[in-house]
RNA sequence: GCAUCGAUGGUCUAGUGGCAUGACUUUGGCCUUCCAAGCCAAUAGCCCGGGUUCGAAUCCCGGUCGAUGCACCA
């Protein structure tokens, strides 16, 4: 039992942060309920990630449904490029990657191979585990989306959408018009997202269900400049660059001004929801000292971003494990859905000054023409737009046959346009959250035991604005009245918005070290003193020192306490 | 998915083909004027399904979950 791993999760069983589910009936691997303490963390944590990302960036949030139909995750590109083609090994039982079976066997395969090509192919090649040459088998798809149809009948597929993302490109159109047609604008989603490992181990590192926070942001493709970025200028933050990881060396901290003007991040946007990040990251209650930012090297990136950093956090079981990524996903997205929608997801942006160009134009005398060409007059006019015309008139090639046009069919006028600005596609910045990995590098972090007084004290240091409980209230003996005493106050602090948890059960001792093990901060006790001078003593989680403060005002104290905005050594009269 | 190992109250654990240990926790009571004190009592358990057997928590088979290795991890 000495694996921070097994402690961690042990506790957090034991105490309601994190269960198995459905347990009666014997749990499944990659999924987890959030118990009562959980639950509300995992609560916290997400406002939090508000405050920055809705209430400081000003990007609305959103909320899709966790269903998506076929053609989203067509255009996305989940469909075909979130399935892994995957065979058994006839002799040994051996579960392989199709593909790679075939590249390390020294063979080829035609990109769009279907499984019956592939399976041709690997007949010829030996098994990697056994050596046995593969012969006759079965090539199957395993696609990482869970699928299901859509009412009765069965004939619409849907999917359990893998990511969050294809919400807020889907919406584009409506958001655009929502934020009025200016760039950049953003939007966000915390949301659960399905994807069906084949194998999940690590409980909660890997899930089949878990929550995402994501947001994407809508920039102009050449103008990559944050508005805010003197914010995040002097930012020191640990960067592994792709160069340092080719030398195999670690992480150093560089300034997201000096990482940008360096070339090392690509633009600002990705420099700023770095920092960011490692911002909320610290905030949240992982230690500084194991957060590194891991650029991706070019054969890992998505084809389409043109810059990808991992948020990592230093775990003592799992080591280095992404929590975010941040993308500059370009317009790939976009251009996707457009393309497959038909629709135009396109902003359109004046120009400060509009141009003014002087054009040409061909107007076809559609009343001649017609009469002439027939049919044909559509495409013959479509095409005489697009020429030039000359002193004979217009010459077209039309199914292969020179068409002469006389310029008695068509008109040739002298305009002058006004160009007012043009049609862009946006680039999209994605920095996308994993909460429930969040949530686990904070309890890991956090977990501690101390020797006191040759007892192991086990204590969650939860930041205070974490803490499911925020604030446990005690009477010293549950008697005398102060037990009354307690309760009152325990009511007027609840009714503060505070989550209060009173108990006079047992040893007061005990009771701290029940509060120290969920992370609750403080602890207020009412004893004897409190009944001549109406003070109680508040009782530190990390340091255990008490500070005898008065009942007047203990609401107001308490609550800047856990936001943060006070020390307790402040409230010391 | 394959291979190996494992699964006993909430937690940690003893143990066995025939009444299932102990400790901690929890709850109630007594006691107690600040860090898991003491005393009394109570609650609560053999992962699930099938087989063998007079009898299975124990042996066998299958499954689930967990650990480790391999594979997988957009």
């Amino acid at each position: 039992m000495s694996d921070i791993y097994e402690n961690v999760m042990e506790l957090a069983r034991r105490r309601g942060f994190i269960w198995p589910t459905a347990e009666c009936y014997g749990s499944v691997a990659g999924f987890i309920d959030y118990g009562p303490l959980g639950a509300m963390m995992k609560r916290r944590i997400e406002n939090l990630w508000r405050d920055f990302y809705v209430i400081r960036e000003g990007y609305y949030e959103i909320e899709a449904p966790t269903i998506g139909i076929e053609p989203v995750f067509v255009a996305s590109g989940h469909v075909k490029g979130f399935s892994d083609k995957m065979c058994e090994c006839p002799h040994c039982g051996e579960y392989l990657r199709a593909d790679h079976t075939v590249a390390s066997g020294g063979e080829d395969c035609p990109a769009g191979a279907s499984c019956e090509e592939i399976a041709k192919v690997l007949e010829r090649i030996p098994c990697p585990s056994c050596g046995t040459k593969l012969g006759p088998l079965v090539v199957s798809e395993f696609n990482l989306m869970f699928q299901t149809t859509i009412g009765p009948g069965s004939l619409r597929k849907g999917y359990l959408r893998p990511e969050t993302a294809q919400g807020m490109f889907t919406d584009f159109g409506r958001l655009l018009r929502f934020y009025r047609d200016k760039l950049p604008f953003g939007a966000v989603q915390i949301g659960k997202s399905y994807r069906n490992e084949i194998s999940p181990r690590q409980g909660m590192i890997r899930l089949r269900e878990f929550t995402q926070a994501e947001a994407e942001i809508f920039v102009h493709p050449k103008k990559k400049n944050h508005p805010q970025f003197c914010r995040y200028a002097a930012y020191e933050a640990p960067l592994l660059t792709a160069a340092l990881q080719e030398k195999s060396m670690g992480s150093s901290p560089l300034s997201m001004g000096d990482a940008v003007r360096s070339g090392i991040i690509s633009n600002e946007y990705v420099a700023y929801y770095l920092a960011l990040t490692h911002d909320i990251l610290v905030k949240v209650g992982i230690r500084p000292d194991r957060i590194r930012f891991r650029q991706h090297l070019s054969d890992e990136r998505a084809h389409y971003a043109t810059d990808c950093w991992d948020a990592e956090f230093f775990s003592d079981r799992f080591g280095w494990v992404e929590l975010v990524g941040i993308a500059d996903r370009t317009d790939y997205d976009l251009k996707a859905h457009a393309s497959h929608s038909g629709l135009s997801l396109t902003v359109f942006l004046p120009y400060d000054t509009p141009r003014t160009e002087q054009k040409r134009r061909v107007i076809p005398r559609m009343d001649v023409l017609g009469p002439r060409f027939r049919k044909q007059a559509k495409e013959v006019a479509a095409a005489m737009e697009t020429t030039t015309p000359t002193e004979e008139g217009i010459t077209l090639t039309l199914n292969g046959e020179q068409v002469r046009i006389p310029s008695d069919l068509y008109e040739v006028r002298e305009e002058t346009v006004e160009i007012r600005g043009e049609e862009v596609t946006p680039h999209v910045i994605e920095p996308s959250y994993g909460i429930d990995r969040i949530i686990y590098a904070v309890l890991e972090h956090c977990y501690a035991e101390e020797l006191v007084e040759g007892e192991v004290r086990k204590v969650l240091r939860l930041p205070p604005w974490i803490a499911p409980i925020q604030v446990a209230v005690f009477p010293l003996m549950p008697r005398d009245g102060l037990d009354n005493l307690a309760r009152e106050i325990a009511d007027s602090l609840a009714g503060s918005g505070l989550l209060v948890e009173y108990d006079e059960n047992g040893a007061i001792g005990r009771r701290y070290r029940r509060q120290d093990e969920i992370g609750t901060p403080y602890a207020i006790t009412v004893d004897y003193e409190t009944k001549e001078t109406n003070t109680v003593t508040i009782r530190d989680r990390d340091s255990m020192q008490q500070v005898r403060v008065p009942v007047l005002g203990l609401e107001e104290a308490v609550r800047s306490l856990v936001a943060g905005d006070t020390a307790l050594e402040f409230l010391k009269t």
